[in-house]
RNA sequence: GGGAGAUUAGCUCAGCUGGUUCAGAGCAUCUGCCUUACAAGCAGAGGGUCACUGGUUCGAACCCAGUAUCUCCCACCA
């Protein structure tokens, strides 16, 4: 079948896809091999794909590919993370689209909602994963909710309440007006955010003529304050300590108090002081006995206890309280400044402190052994410098809120009886401890209550290592795939995630979740601004991959992103990828042009052969010392530039054969050989095309696909070989560039001379000259023993070049290049000779490195002599 | 306030225990080619005080100190 010159990816993508799944080469169950696993970061079954997800499945999957192409047990698991945040803004918002509103319905009906939109909406990502040609196991894939992550979910924390790892408590939380649930510290973001900071005057309730002017930047908030606190050592204000002022508006009396947590310098030095809704506030007032006054809703509109502006947002409470207290004539001032300003990671919404009943893990006990982890090494991290913010962050941990009032997710599985908790797995065994507590006879099943809250997203994703394995049963495949080697994911989750599924590693396993950290960088446009839905900045991933297919997205996507680097995306490196593997496809079509028949293999074609043998497993050898060094894309682009200068540039371009001619049987079959272990080398960049290819190249048994074949292991390569090769190439271009200057066509051909010397030539080499003569395109090649006049020279890597050329030679041009190089040689010549002088040198450079300046000064002194040579030839022709 | 990283060609970045006169790659630019696999191609070219200042060394883009600029993370500033 003929193929048309450029490569469509589309159709042949989705039947390579079909192919491998209907042969169920991703599956995965434990052998006697060596296990590979990857778990994979599950992505919210709210999303879909994104740039961050191509970076971080593309990584992930070149490394399993690779790694059954080693033989290796490989095994990526899948799955999707249950979200409850954003999944249950997304249902009530499609709930309210449809009248329906939260409130109105029941826990059930509302949970029967959110499994039917997961049921609809929640796979969609994973089939995108598809394009892009993940081989993940599918029959593995795993949901955070499913039944047995939900079983892990429970043990996890009743096993934790039970030894003293985890409590009930009340503190002063994050608060999300928006979602009404409370958030833990990492899934609060701070930023600069322009704001005002309003000074307003507390008059004195005892002399309406003294008064005391506070700064703050909610105003809204004074309702609930419940003193004014200043420096002990503040003189302006000492006179009024033990007095009371008045709060306006609702003329409520406050005392005046000191506490060493003022700043003297900032704002007016005195701070109004608000427990109910501020971290430090509440301190002070635990410090002062102060008393708590309340005044936000859940869900931040301000409730009765604020007397006035009642029902209203805290935010137009904000702009209405300033005309109250302007019309009050005690707005002093208003002024703009910069604060750090804490949102929902999720809901972006202000986060308001506030008081409140939850459910914390005491962390610091888990960290320990994780820190030690990671400090040590046992884990790795890539780049290791996240060692020191993950060091930074585990040092000074706090304890864990992961109550939220919630109802999509893992329902808290404590239970109330009165003042008793009862925490277990089940309603039934709480009742029997609850009995054993209180006896039978006073126990009463109606009284015993569930706690209507959920936990933690990720709550459930830190046991995701352990329990996509069922670890908590300690399964077989448990033991054989835990732990993963290696974990691929954005350095932006490393508390959120990373160190949690570390500390639940060695909690509950007393081991390691993963070998190895692959910390990837996020990806940024152009404008180095994060991709993101809502700055509309990123690429449709779907489209991408319809224009460049997935092979080329996959090479755009790597060829620019080392480990913890933040990477620019650009749309040209797809290009590039497509171009790439347009490359591909066109030297498939040249072999699959050949026609071979019986004859032998010329010299120079098994000269270029086995070097082509050898450089294929050079490159064998190096890609791979770059990918243990987790160095993807440096790898990608050595393999790359092989294929298309050396493979695609050189090689196939030394045995095309002349128009219509034969090529031989021989040559044919190697080719397809070499172009077969290319393609190994390379499926785990390009799965698809690579796949296209191995069957293109020619008939396959069953099951005789490239996504199985495997990866070699030989390992020995004839250095003297490369570089006769090298030499040739390296005339070749010298030629080709004096063609170039002096515009002489390709089809001119021309005599080339080599200058003996007493170190062999390259043409000693058997099949190299009549190589030499087609690559160069050259009339002849021979030796000579002296300079010969009138012709362009250059030096190779040993010996000195003649090309005469049909050309009148500028004299004058050629004396200042030769003089400018012989400049360059001897300064080249006499900085070795310097160095090798030094004694110093002499004595502490290492041996082999002396060897080295030994023979470059060799070298440099043969080259400046060629060099003298021919300036020497061309005087005389003057 | 604490910490991390960065600064190399017009742009994006390599440069992996200091050791070729070391300054690289890709893109972009320029020149010449439709040479029957590929113009998504081929053959060439130009372009940089390696942020700055000192130090260590026989030798520094690389190590050390300081300076400047940028980016990010953490932390309770009303």
């Amino acid at each position: 079948m003929e193929l048309g010159s450029r490569y469509t990816p589309l159709g042949i993508e989705e039947k390579w896809y079909k192919h491998w799944e209907d042969l169920n080469y991703f599956h995965s169950i434990p052998d006697e091999r060596e296990p590979f696993t990857i778990v994979i970061p599950p992505p919210n079954i709210t999303g879909v794909l994104h740039m961050g997800h191509m970076l971080n499945i593309t990584i992930q999957d070149i490394l399993i590919r690779r790694a059954r192409l080693q033989g290796k047990n490989a095994c990526w698991v899948p799955g999707t993370d249950h979200a409850s945040i954003a999944t249950e803004a997304k249902v009530v918002r499609m709930l309210r689209d449809q009248g329906i509103k939260k409130s109105d319905i029941s826990r059930e009906e509302f949970l029967n909602y959110a499994f039917e939109w997961k049921e609809k909406y929640g796979g969609l990502i994973l089939q995108q994963l598809r394009r892009l040609g993940a081989s993940c196991d599918w029959e593995r894939t795993a949901f955070t909710m499913d039944e047995k992550r939900s079983e892990a979910v429970i043990k996890a924390f009743v096993d934790l309440y039970h030894r003293g790892k985890l409590y009930r408590g009340k503190r002063m939380v994050n608060w999300d007006c928006e979602a009404k649930t409370v958030l833990s510290n990492e899934e609060v973001l701070y930023k600069e955010e322009q704001a005002q900071l309003f000074n307003i005057k507390y008059i004195s309730q005892h002399d309406p003529n003294s008064s005391i002017v506070i700064a703050t930047q909610r105003p809204e908030t004074i309702m609930a304050d419940a003193a004014i606190a200043i420096h002990p050592e503040d003189p302006r204000y000492r006179h009024l300590i033990g007095t009371k002022v008045i709060i306006p508006l609702i003329n409520r009396a406050i005392p005046i108090i000191e506490d060493t947590y003022v700043d003297i310098e900032f704002g007016t030095g005195a701070l109004k002081v608000t427990p109910a809704h501020d971290q430090n506030d509440y301190e002070i007032g635990v410090r002062h006995k102060l008393e708590i006054v309340d005044i936000l809703n859940d869900d931040g509109t301000l409730n009765s206890n604020a007397k006035i502006l009642v029902g209203e947002d805290r935010f137009t409470a904000r702009k209405k309280i300033k005309s109250l207290l302007e019309e009050a004539n005690v707005l002093v001032s208003i002024q703009d400044y910069k604060t750090s300003i804490g949102r929902s990671e999720r809901t972006h919404s202000v986060v308001e402190p506030k008081l409140s009943l939850q459910w914390y893990v005491d962390s610091k006990q888990l960290s320990e052994p994780a820190l030690k982890a990671v400090m040590e090494s046992e884990i790795e991290f890539l780049p290791d410098h996240m060692k020191n913010t993950y060091r930074h962050w585990m040092e000074n941990i706090r304890d864990w809120c992961i109550s939220r009032q919630l109802w999509w997710g893992h329902r808290v599985p404590a239970y109330y009886y009165g003042e008793e908790i009862f925490v277990a797995e089940t309603k039934e065994e709480a009742i029997h401890l609850a009995i054993e507590k209180i006896g039978i006879s006073n126990f009463n099943p109606v009284l015993l209550f569930q706690d209507e809250d959920v936990l933690d997203t990720w709550f459930s994703s830190w046991l995701w290592p352990i329990s996509v394995f069922d670890g908590f049963n300690n399964s077989k495949d448990f033991q054989y795939y835990y732990p993963s080697n290696v974990l691929v994911t954005g350095w932006d989750i490393i508390f959120l995630w990373v160190a949690r599924m570390i500390m639940a590693g060695y909690e509950w396993k007393n081991a390691k979740p993963f070998k190895q950290v692959y910390f990837t960088g996020m990806v940024r446009d152009k404008q180095r601004r994060k991709m993101s839905k809502s700055l509309g900045n990123s690429p449709d991933a779907l489209e991408l991959i319809n224009e460049y297919g997935a092979d080329g997205v996959r090479f755009g996507m790597l060829s620019s992103s080392p480990a913890g680097g933040d990477l620019l995306f650009d749309e040209k490196l797809c290009d590039q990828g497509r171009s790439f593997c347009n490359k591909l496809w066109n030297a498939t079509r040249l072999i699959q042009s050949w026609k071979s028949s019986s004859i032998d293999a010329k010299d120079y074609e098994t000269l270029v052969m086995s070097w082509m043998n050898d450089r294929i497993t050079e490159i064998y050898i190096e890609s791979d010392k770059l990918i243990e060094q987790s160095r993807l894309s440096e790898a990608l682009k050595l393999i790359y530039s092989f294929i298309w200068e050396d493979f695609c540039g050189f090689y196939l371009e030394a045995l095309k054969p002349q128009e219509s001619s034969n090529i031989s049987q021989e040559v044919y079959l190697n080719t397809i050989g070499y172009y077969e272990r290319i393609c190994t080398l390379l499926h785990p960049f390009t799965p698809f095309i690579t796949e296209e290819i191995w069957h293109q190249l020619k008939t396959r048994q069953a099951r005789e696909d490239c996504m199985m074949s495997s990866y070699e292991q030989i390992r020995i390569v004839d250095k003297k070989l490369l570089e006769t090769i090298s030499e040739v190439r390296n005339i070749t271009t010298n030629v080709r560039e004096l063609r170039s200057k002096h515009s002489i066509k390709m089809n001119v051909e021309l005599p080339l001379y080599v200058q003996q010397s007493n170190i062999d030539n390259v043409l000693l080499t058997k099949g190299a000259k009549s190589l030499l003569i087609k690559m160069a395109r050259l009339s002849d090649c021979t030796e000579v023993i002296s300079e010969v006049a009138h012709t362009q020279s250059f030096i190779g890597m040993r010996h000195k070049y003649y090309v005469l050329m049909p050309i009148t030679i500028d004299v004058q041009a050629e004396k200042q290049r030769l003089l400018k190089d012989i400049e360059y040689a001897q300064g080249f010549v006499g900085s070795i000779e310097k160095k090798l002088s030094n004694d110093r040198f002499r004595t502490n450079a290492p041996g082999a490195l002396i060897e080295k300046e030994l023979r470059k000064l060799e070298d440099g002194r043969i080259r400046l002599q060629s060099l003298k040579e021919s300036l020497n030839s061309l005087n005389a022709d003057l």
